[in-house]
DNA sequence: GGCTTTCCATACCGCTCGGTATTTATTACA
DNA sequence: TGTAATAAATACCGAGCGGTATGGAAAGCC
């Protein structure tokens, strides 16, 4: 059972490339910048027109919101999987830093389309404005609950509640990735990371 | 001996009022963002014709120049001059603190211009670009400055060089006012504060 | 071969951008 | 009363933007 056997559907058979597209408006906005990268530079990079992107995904905004979606599942979901892999403090902060400061590649881009979105929230459309909220949310969400179960198991003590210490612990993570992406140097923002987080790791 | 006294030049007098434009320039960048406002829009504002611009800042990059100038003898010189008053180590950064958290008011934008083309360097102009170069680079030694005169009266001791510390300084800085500019809570924004500094005043 | 259905890309829409050519208004000087 | 000099605003330029109207191409069905 071939896919020849699925019956064909009425009209001219679509020949639009999708995955392909979705790929390079992903990495465009992610290393370009929201603002640095139209939807008419996007359609010249994928070679597709521009109504083929109209018809597949609706308008900018939808486009955008399916990007962050497919960046979300590519890239972040497993750096955030990490926070529940059960692993010492100390090692998963490591990674977090690690992945906040990655050094710009032609496979992986400097910085975070998510953190990119996050600095330019007032320029997105409504659809993916609320899909940066919801994740941020989220985000949060996991940060405080890695932060308790590591004061939970003695690993660290808290000078905040964890929900004021995750907020703080999203804020600079975003902020590595901001300048990550902006091009200063990552050992010089690990060492500010091991400032920040030195509040974490330091019992009194 | 008045004004008119004085030898009027050759041809029609100008009426283009320098100070006004520069002032709504200035406040219309340091409130609605580098990217948020256009040429044509502080035109609209100000009340002034486009070529009156031209003519007296010569381009966009130079009306901004111009702009971050008067922002620095305005706003920022006054705040950074409070790291050279010799007052307490701690009273010191809380000013600091309270003027990157500091809320939106219809004479002062919350966030800050500085901040604000700092984050979006690419943008800017040659000129402009370059200055925000020079006052970064002030700034930080400014900072490195203060905290090794504090370091040497005794009253903090630092886990990095003072240079090292004086760019997390400006980084924590930075991002609380472009956080503040986003419209955060400004009572959050002092929360990740006292964590970020518990570095500079908690001895070992 | 028509006919419908679906997808395709070219070419266009109205708008805003930074920047300027052009014409008119206002002055000093001869 | 010209004439040169300076500054004013209107109206325009080419380019890029997000978005779309339009007509042709490729399929199944009769």
């Amino acid at each position: 059972m071939t896919d020849d056997d699925v019956q064909r559907p009425r009209g001219r058979p679509k020949t639009f490339d999708r995955a392909h597209t979705l790929d390079v408006a992903t990495q465009s906005w992610w290393r370009d910048g929201i603002d640095g990268i139209s939807l008419n530079e996007i359609c010249r990079r994928a070679g597709v027109s521009k109504p083929g992107v109209y018809r597949e995904f609706g308008n900018e905004d939808q486009l955008m919101d399916a990007a962050l979606t497919h960046y979300v599942d590519t890239v972040l979901a497993s750096a955030l999987a990490s926070l529940s892999a059960g692993r010492p403090f100390q090692e998963t902060l490591d990674g977090l830093v690690a992945y906040a400061t990655h050094a710009d590649t032609p496979e992986m881009p400097a910085g975070c389309l998510f953190a990119g979105m996050r600095n330019q929230q007032w320029r997105l459309g409504p659809v993916t404005s609320a899909h940066v909220d919801r994740l941020r949310v989220d985000a949060v969400a996991a940060y405080a609950a890695w932060l308790q179960r590591c004061v939970d198991a003695g690993e660290i003590e808290l000078r905040a509640s964890a929900e004021v210490t995750a907020a703080f612990v999203e804020a600079q993570l975003t902020m590595m990735l901001t300048r990550t992406a902006a091009g200063d140097d990552p050992e010089a923002l690990r060492d500010h990371a091991r400032l920040a987080f030195a509040v974490l790791t330091d019992t009194t």
